[in-house]
DNA sequence: CTTTTTGCAAATCGTTTGCATGGAC
DNA sequence: GTCCATGCAAACGATTTGCAAAAAG
């Protein structure tokens, strides 16, 4: 890969993807950065998500009906994914590496890594009903 | 929702899905199905498989690079994806129900279920290196 | 005869890409 | 001056949809 510059456009891509605690999507990112970059086209934005997603300083997250999120929070961690609005939040549950090890006993192959989703109604869904 | 009318192409395809031990994408499933009936449309393939998977006789499984597949098998229980091949195969871990109640401790909505996914090498890839 | 399903082709949607221009170094 | 990143618009691939004809009930 390339020796990488600087781009404003990219930093504030991070920035937004750091400070927020959404898990947005390409789209949402995009509305947001314009705000500050009324320029910036949606193909660089793409760009610069996936950029990030390769270095690892953020992470894809595939959603049930299709969609992909983004989160900034590289440590390892599991989502929540509310089967009515369609929102991902975080759910903070330690990591079981142990998973991994159970898994893999009568497996033949590596396994590396897992993802894990949960589904259900979150609190504010919760409360329309 | 309107009454079911038999037909021999999702019959097919469910056939297909059922015998088959691999998770098919909707192109996989287009390929088996043709054999049988050459006129079949993609179209019926992709409404047929989404209509089993409403009616919770088929599962979608969201890969990491945005492919859909698709598995007959609905009783619960995990996949490993390998990120060299991309094939997905199932993982015969009994489903951990705890890390519901685990994940649902300090979280403020409903977990109804979730699904985990595995990454890593799989067997036949190990081969190749 | 009525309702569902099909095959086909066009439409759609999210995402990627090619290219000329602008910015970083 | 060189190379990378951008904006734009066109291309793309997977999936969905509208519609008239065929099949099921």
């Amino acid at each position: 890969m390339a020796v990488l510059k600087y781009s404003r456009q990219r930093e504030s891509i991070k920035e937004y993807l750091n400070s927020s605690c959404e898990h947005p999507t390409a789209d949402t990112v995009y509305m947001s950065v314009r705000q500050e970059y009324p320029n910036i086209s949606l193909g660089t934005v793409y760009r610069n998500l996936n950029l990030l997603a390769d270095l690892g300083e953020a992470i894809k997250i595939n959603t049930p009906n299709g969609g992909v999120h983004f989160d900034g929070r590289i440590e390892p961690h599991y989502h929540f994914y509310c089967n009515h609005c369609g929102n991902v939040i975080d759910l903070n549950l330690e990591e079981l590496n142990c998973i991994n090890e159970a898994a893999g006993k009568n497996f033949e192959g590596v396994i590396e890594s897992h993802t894990m989703m949960f589904y259900g109604t979150c609190k504010n869904c919760l409360k329309k009903h």
